[in-house]
DNA sequence: TCCCTGACAGAAG
DNA sequence: CCTTCTGCCAGGG
């Protein structure tokens, strides 16, 4: 069918889901990539509704720094550090190490 | 219905 | 380098 288009929430749940193991990546490159690149605000919004849905692994998602601006949604402050680590990423001082090396930029082929 | 807030980003000074 | 302001969309009071 047609419906490609889905609302802002669910195409930004979708795109995290496809964030590959090991890698993170930033609310405006997923902002960009369903087509609203000043919209990076309303992705941490969608991630907040996003955090009851085990599919999304917000914990993947940090800001355009890869500072952990969310990790403190987790519950625990150490939540989405420790699910980072867990990775293999390293987070030092609530912020990702070399992000630039585990950043993964979301393919824009989500929506047609 | 109007006003404010929000897990951001980018530009300007 | 750091600070300040604006823009974006949606939800809550």
């Amino acid at each position: 069918m047609i419906s490609g288009e889905k609302n802002f929430f669910e195409k930004v749940y979708e795109l995290v889901r496809q964030i590959p193991y090991g890698r993170v990546t930033s609310y405006g490159a997923i902002a960009k990539a369903i087509g609203s690149p000043q919209s990076a605000r309303m992705v941490g919004w969608a991630m907040n509704a996003s955090h009851k849905l085990e599919d999304v692994p917000a914990h993947r998602v940090v800001n355009r720094i890869g500072l952990l601006s969310g990790k403190h949604h987790f519950g625990d402050s150490n939540a989405m550090q420790n699910s980072l680590e867990a990775e293999g990423v390293l987070v030092s001082d609530n912020k990702v190490e070399d992000f630039d090396k585990y950043f993964w930029d979301p393919p824009v082929n989500l929506n047609p």
